[in-house]
DNA sequence: TGTACATCAGTGAACGCGCGTTCACTGATGTAC
DNA sequence: TGTACATCAGTGAACGCGCGTTCACTGATGTAC
């Protein structure tokens, strides 16, 4: 691959290098330089596109959140064609967002990028936290209205054992760790499934 | 505070700088040298008592399982007073011990430790998983023998929440991150009560 | 179409830094007699 | 109790390395006339 004194596109090619290199060793493993010379770029050549390391860091989160936003979306389906499926779907595509994404989901979640400093960066992941609470809010409204929890409880609950399902499970088998006992897709369904049924969302024992 | 040439118990010493560290930075971020700043010693001294950097990693994982073990088993107390009290005291005492021991908990779940490196290591972590499955395996005799999931995907469930509570909701708040709209442990409480009513393990409206 | 010039993306060398690790050493401690 | 000696925990200097970042620069591109 021939390429003149200019890139073209560097700044999106610094994104992509950096993606596999975040997904190979994690996101602080991730260095400036290895990012620049796998663009076959001088380190130098990234102060043009980005404030620096972290600036970098933070592009492939927002990056990130905008996929996922959007996946998470398209997997809820606006409630089709029952709220109970599509909440079930949103579930899935989490998992498979972890899968497929996985060095955009650990610069989202694993990097400790604080918010405070990225202000777009904050509002794209409030943006993807507002999908999961309406898919939370539309499913909950099928619950009798007296004992229904607050649809973000609800759905930090979901969020909460989705990230955990993720992280010790299917991390978990990559690396040198215990494998899962079970895919970690039936157990985030399973999981999942149980805890409707407590919320009065399944019957109880079909 | 003043030592001599010899220092006493260095080996203890730098475990526990090394936990400050890692509490602080996170176990990537922390650093052999700093901690053996922190004990007073040259960077060398530590040659004397480990490996190398990520041999003290490991040691301190090792210390983690140790008492995260101990803590669990207290908690469960047996299965008294009922077998569903000493399971939710069990829940309870996992973020506790997320809470109180952040440099342990960190170097334990999320250092990336290879268990095939480290065989002591591998045996106390499933040392300490074997105590959640027991806790898992007893209240699941509670349940009609059909229909009962594995006790080892049952308490795997309950990890994966307990553990996305800690990522997203309880580490959260410390870093630049959005706060939780609920305390960690509310969160976590309601989040098993709901499960455990899906398993019919808690009446439907209790 | 051709030329002068502005723009700006990338270069290459240099910086200071802290890292993990090694090595020959030295000073304190403990044991043998 | 006193002395010679072995043990070994910690020192201090040195290493090579890769890091993020800066700076004056240069070469390619695009625009004005």
């Amino acid at each position: 691959m021939k390429r003149g004194y200019h890139h073209g596109n560097l700044r999106q090619a610094l994104v992509e290098a950096a993606l596999l290199l975040i997904a190979e060793k994690g996101p602080t493993g991730f260095t400036l330089s290895e990012a620049a010379k796998a663009a076959d770029v001088t380190p130098a050549a990234v102060y043009r596109h980005f404030a620096g390391r972290e600036d970098l860091l933070a592009e492939v989160a927002r990056q990130g959140y905008d996929i996922f936003a959007a996946l998470m979306e398209f997997a809820f389906n606006g409630g089709k064609p029952t709220a109970l499926a599509a909440f079930e779907a949103t579930g899935r595509a989490y998992l498979a967002f972890a899968r497929k994404y996985p060095g955009h989901y650990m610069a989202m979640f694993e990097a400790g990028l604080s918010l405070n400093d990225y202000p777009d960066l904050a509002l794209v992941a409030g943006k993807a936290r507002g999908v999961l609470e309406r898919a939370a809010e539309s499913l909950s409204e099928h619950m009798p209205p007296g004992k229904r929890p607050p649809a973000t409880m609800f759905s930090a609950h979901i969020w909460a054992m989705s990230h955990g399902v993720v992280e010790l499970f299917m991390r978990g088998s990559a690396n040198g760790r215990a494998p899962s006992p079970f895919p970690p897709e039936d157990l985030l369904e399973t999981g999942i499934g149980i805890y409707l049924r407590g919320l009065g969302l399944l019957p109880p024992d079909a």
